[in-house]
DNA sequence: TGCACAAATCTTGTATACCAGTGGCATGCA
DNA sequence: TGCATGCCACTGGTATACAAGATTTGTGCA
């Protein structure tokens, strides 16, 4: 038994941690069982994430990650640099307590960078910008700024991010130190700079101009796409064989 | 019958047009008899607009419109003054369509100060920066300050806010001048004023320091706070009578 | 062999039945 | 009269039954 904020905390967990990618279908009966509750539990998680823009429905065919359309894409990483750069420009003090949490928080990071959990570090590596926001005093943006940060992700994967995770928690690290030493001016210009690596580790440029490339691409062979990051994505994106074995955590094992 | 996304939308509108109180609750069967429905529509309609932080739900008791605490206030001021602002900064052009959308806006936003559905002219001081955000090319932030553009309604309806609709107006036409003639600090700075005068409306101070003074307010009675707006508020907190008629438009009525 | 059509199956959409907690009201006792 | 307690009505919480659309599979014909 597992109530619906429990069901959507997890896939939204899972997609920040690359275990869940785009398009990846959330069978309504599959994750009944997966969390054994109802479908009417499953049902009001799946609605609380549309409403937050992670999951659609496509009409009596399911429910499935969001895909981010190239506009889409950028909206999201606007959206990230309005919010991010903005709170640090509104902000006029960090307190001690903040820096703590923002330093425990590196901690973990770092460690993950050093890691092998992939999951966890993609995790961490997001969670940073949201607990960045809540140490600035708005959890209103930060709960924002968790959804957007999770679009991000996807956008990440469908979009072969080529990013290092070493580089991020590295400039992650600067943005923290910039905070600390209360030079707002320079934080700022590292946030800048540094959703920008994010994004420019796109292929979005590719399809500028030339509207077959969007289309060469999503047509690559999956395997291609995903195992540059280590991931099994026929794991993701296989649809459950013919007749489903009551056994669910066979399929969508990514949010157990 | 009605789908689950009308249901959220005319309830943000209403929102949006001061038509549904801070705490006004929203019976599941109300609901559902309003909007010839079932139940099931209702609750999936509400689970959204939970998630999007403008109802909340009460186990066992009932749904409620949210009553934004002061730190929420702050909160959601401050999300709206980093988004905005930051749309207007991060704009390097307005295209001629969108500045003849907002200048329509605007006339129809006039149109409502002059005449006398305080409704409409809540709710198009509201959507203003909806449409502002849409035509600054960013449909996401859109959206999301649509949500924060209902809280804030909802706070100024709760903490009694003064401010002059006329004024308001004022300054939108000032931003879109400003936005048409490409003079993005001026309008970065209008907008920063405009929103520092709505929040500045507001009773937020009378609680500083004084941890009485939130409570006080908060006990006051209900006619005193709303008929300065001209809203009867009566109606939208009573609470249905006993033995309710089947005709669901006697109460909830600023629904349709 | 290839294609069109039909049936079966799977999946979501919606309504409803039933359960459980909450609050109000009446009753009875001090 | 004032207060405590127990009952009852009401409301949301959850599961489930059934309907309806989409997809896949199977079959027969050209």
């Amino acid at each position: 038994m597992t109530s619906a904020t429990d069901i959507s905390t997890r896939i939204i967990e899972a997609v920040m941690a690359q275990k869940l990618a785009p398009g990846a279908r959330l069978g309504e009966q599959q994750l009944a069982m997966l969390f054994d509750c109802s479908r009417t539990i499953v049902r009001e998680a799946l609605t609380q994430l549309a409403a937050r823009g992670i999951v659609t429905v496509s009409s009596r065919r399911g429910w499935y990650v969001i895909e981010p359309s190239l506009s889409e894409a950028r909206e999201a990483f606007e959206a990230r640099r309005v919010i991010e750069m903005g709170l640090i420009r509104c902000t006029t003090s960090v307190s001690k307590a903040a820096i703590k949490q923002l330093k425990s928080h590196l901690a973990k990071e770092k460690a993950a960078v050093k890691g092998d959990d992939i999951g966890l570090r993609s995790f961490l590596l997001g969670d940073f910008h949201v607990c960045l926001a809540e140490c600035l005093g708005n959890s209103l943006l930060a709960d924002t700024l968790r959804d957007f940060t999770a679009r991000t992700t996807l956008i990440a994967m469908l979009y072969q991010s080529s990013h290092d995770a070493a580089h991020s928690c590295a400039e992650h690290v600067e943005i923290v130190a910039a905070l600390e030493q209360g030079d707002w001016a320079r934080a700022e210009q590292l946030m800048q700079t540094h959703i920008g690596h994010v994004q420019a580790a796109l292929q979005l440029e590719s399809a500028n101009g030339d509207p077959l490339a969007e289309l060469h691409h999503a047509l690559k062979p999956l395997s291609k796409v995903r195992t540059a990051n280590g991931i099994a994505a026929q794991e993701l994106h296989t649809s459950p064989s013919r007749k489903p074995s009551k056994d669910a955590s066979t399929y969508l094992g990514a949010l157990l």
